[in-house]
DNA sequence: TTATGATAAATGTATATACACATACTATTA
DNA sequence: TAATAGTATGTGTATATACATTTATCATAA
């Protein structure tokens, strides 16, 4: 006899999955640009709303701080980002760069492109979607 | 002007938080069992379809071998698997030990009480998420 | 002003993930 | 049978993620 719990539709797994899925869809498309959709993201918080501390990044990208902290390091060795510290000296306030804006401009259609795929895959079921996952931003 | 190209929403960053965020109400639960999620799918996959190659079990996973192979050295260290040469030697049948039945038995109702939590806040609607995410496993 | 608690960040360690490449073995074909 | 193509796996490297711990600095209270 099987044993009382299923565990074949594990929605951790069926979740983790999807999540590696879409983030090679979205690779994809920043092939040959230099940078990925973790990079993209974090210099796309940084045009959107300025320089800011590693802590504010994480909040904006709900991940988590030190997650952040090597994404930043990653970002300044390819000197996409300006890192300069504010009157509070525990700070290091991150700005994006010049070279991060034009690779920012590369990549925005690339983003947008990949976006697209999705939002035509699920057509009326989009905002659907976006629902379901808002619901588990908050776990 | 704001660029032409809105990036709050994207669907790639908010997927990937929403998977960060089940794995780690996931691994709550599994507290204290000495297993994460991780391990204990491995271990459930090979409970449930028996002794098979690292391959076949990343197939299962929907996952990419060379993960599973890192997956496979964690359980092995941890001696919840048994790791036979099968006939064709470029294989290595993998099989849940004793250890790692006892401790998979340990796990069930953990992973079967983090399973409810993400259901009962779904509800009706956890069809429409486990669709959703099934659109989303073969991109 | 000094002791203490709070905050920002880095680092160590473990694991997850992907991709390129290498190795060993098997199957097929000339 | 020998050459070649295919298959199973491992390893190197880079990045993503989480958590514990440490360090530096700031703010506040004694």
């Amino acid at each position: 006899m099987k044993p009382e719990v299923e565990f074949s539709d594990c929605m951790c797994l069926s979740i983790r999955k999807a999540s590696r899925n879409i983030t090679q869809a979205y690779n994809e498309e920043f092939q040959g640009i230099g940078i990925n959709i973790t990079q993209f993201s974090v210099l796309a918080i940084l045009f959107g709303s300025g320089k800011q501390t590693i802590t504010k990044v994480a909040h904006h990208l709900g991940a988590e701080r030190t997650t952040v902290t090597r994404a930043i390091a990653i970002l300044e060795k390819k000197k996409l980002i300006n890192i300069v510290l504010g009157g509070d000296k525990r700070e290091r306030l991150i700005a994006i760069s010049k070279k991060g804006m034009e690779i920012l401009d590369l990549a925005r259609p690339r983003w947008k492109s990949a976006q697209l795929k999705i939002e035509h895959l699920f057509a009326n079921q989009i905002d659907n979607l976006r629902s379901n996952l808002g619901r588990l931003h908050h776990l």
